[in-house]
DNA sequence: AAACACGTTGGTAACGTTGTCAACCATTAG
DNA sequence: CTAATGGTTGACAACGTTACCAACGTGTTT
């Protein structure tokens, strides 16, 4: 038996073992009806030369991999890592693997992404949002295996979707402003609002407002990422416009959580002088003092049942498609509102 | 040319434009030496059937996949997010995925999840920390590719490492209390301080802190995860004991602000009864009041560089074997100590 | 006793690509 | 006019595994 210095393939540990290829094959990835004794024989062979599994090679027989492509925008905001961590839960256990790429928000590099991720031949996709370039909708619309998108839940679903309501989002907030007697109210977001998801939401919150008569009063839309930074920058924009707003809708947590602190550090009294409300419910914002008025999405969660999904139908289960999954939200009323 | 509803392939391809299998393999991988006429006919024919490339295939030919397999112990904390970041960045414009697999701080998950991740013939290897089961440095031994150990860079290196040394955090901190005047000090970590890196930290502190004549009086190292809560719940256990503390240094920022968070809560004024410093240098905690002190550790640059270390190796880099890049930290003194 | 089922094993042919080598053509040098 | 050069193209085999089908032995049914 001499290797040169070249991993020991199947064909090695059948010839040490004295079985055929292809029953050292079943061993090797558990197949049903192989006796005791020829199990032992390979295991053992195969155990004395080190050998490993070419899943490259038997996926290209078996025309499926156990690789799951996820895309997702990025990882240096608390959402995503969370979405990630609930997927892996999910797939633990099962032989797949995540394969990861970030977008950056931008579509075209979702589409490239995906592309290159196609040539993998994963057995499923996950990406974020419901909203994707024409190019990219097409690549789906070929591809055979479970597409899950999470985030939203409200829109045009490719196979399944598991998220939150951006509309219930923005009706939340709106109405809890209102109720809490804010008059003059007032928007920041970030990103330039690409994910359209937070233009959904930011839109829901003004009809909502509308039809509670209290019109929103102005906005402001930062193209930088989302950061304490930003958040402080995004409201100092919006006090210089002197509107004399009484309450702002921050996209996010990080956003409010930094404007928060801008106000602390320039002694302007939440929410005596401005109400501040967040999106997202870090675990973070409510040990600070004042608690942040936010919306707590169940971000693990929505990872772990997209996981799930992806994983139940690679496995077997017939899954209808065109099914969206919506989870429940919760206005936390902390003490910034 | 009848496809039935396969995935049209290479020979589909070359049949539909007229020219062999491998010139039409050559166009879609860019090899040199093609005329412009035949890439053109080629390129056209894989555009109308909507030809994608197969790597399963390729890589099984070839030897080599475009994978890099990236282990890290979690996404739940803010640390391994931003260094899956900057190897992403990394990766940026080359054909290289990244891989991913958690394994919860557990040496029998990283060693189960390389095992597995292996079977995919990965380009290289990115894990944390620099100690790993026997197990698997002997998997390692036998792999080829560039092996990139991100976070530490204090010990033995397998091929290569990018991280700060924790032996220079533990004195840091140490000589900062004692600078600061500080004489009664205590530690709290958390995860039963798995990854041995925080182990390490610890150590270098009280060995310090014993060369300044301030011997450190106890520590309390929690079985469960980092978290705010469980920082706040250190702390309890700490003031419990009754022992007339003065200073803790926490095993990272998260644990750190937790306690300063229950301090508030409780009236306990930080630094006046009790000083507070974390790990890391989370972007939060110089936002705060008060400030945090800590220390700042380049996270996204370690992702970054040790994306690159592998990148370059798998490009053909020579690059020397047992390299071990140390990036600085810096000591944040914020209002806490 | 013949027919059948079933558990177990093996042989052969793919899966889709690319490395290697050979062949061809046009151009240039001798 | 022949030989050499270099760019371009193609044929063939191989990468390591698994799907498919065939064959064998053993035990059970009719």
């Amino acid at each position: 038996m001499d290797l040169g210095d070249r991993k020991p393939t199947l064909k090695d540990v059948a010839a040490l073992s004295g079985v055929s290829v292809i029953s050292a094959s079943r061993v090797m990835r558990g197949a049903p009806n192989i006796s005791p004794a020829l199990r032992a024989k390979v295991e053992k062979a195969a155990e004395t030369m080190g050998y490993q599994r070419n899943r490259i090679a038997g996926s290209l027989r078996g025309q499926a991999t156990e690789l799951i492509a996820v895309i997702v925008p990025s990882m240096s905001n608390h959402v995503f890592p969370q979405i990630v961590d609930g997927i892996d839960d999910a797939l633990k256990g099962s032989q797949l693997r995540l394969v990861l790429g970030m977008t950056k928000y931008e579509d075209a590099s979702e589409e490239a992404i995906l592309r290159d991720m196609l040539t993998w031949n994963p057995a499923g996709v996950i990406l974020s949002g419901l909203e994707h370039s024409r190019q990219t909708e097409e690549m789906l619309a070929h591809f055979t295996g479970p597409i899950v998108e999470v985030m939203d839940c409200d829109g045009d679903v490719i196979d399944k979707a598991v998220g939150v309501s951006m509309e219930e989002a923005g009706q939340l907030i709106a109405r809890h402003l209102v109720e809490r007697g804010y008059k003059r109210i007032a928007y920041v977001g970030a990103w330039g609002e690409r994910p359209k998801r937070s233009l959904k939401r930011r839109l829901s919150f003004e009809a909502e407002l509308a039809r509670l008569r209290r019109p929103i009063i102005t906005s402001v839309i930062l193209d930088e990422a989302s950061s304490l930074e930003s958040g402080a920058e995004g409201l100092r924009q919006l006090l210089a416009r002197k509107l004399d707003i009484d309450a702002v809708f921050f996209a996010n947590d990080d956003l409010a959580l930094g404007a928060l602190f801008y106000c602390q550090a320039q002694n302007i009294s939440v929410p005596g002088q401005i109400a501040i409300a967040g999106y997202n419910g870090l675990e973070m914002c409510q040990s600070i003092s004042p608690r942040l008025t936010t919306i707590s999405t169940p971000r693990y969660e929505m990872g772990r049942l997209a996981g799930d999904l992806a994983r139940k139908q690679i496995e077997g289960d017939i899954a209808p498609r065109q099914q969206s999954i919506r989870l429940d939200m919760k206005l936390i009323e902390g003490e910034t509102t």
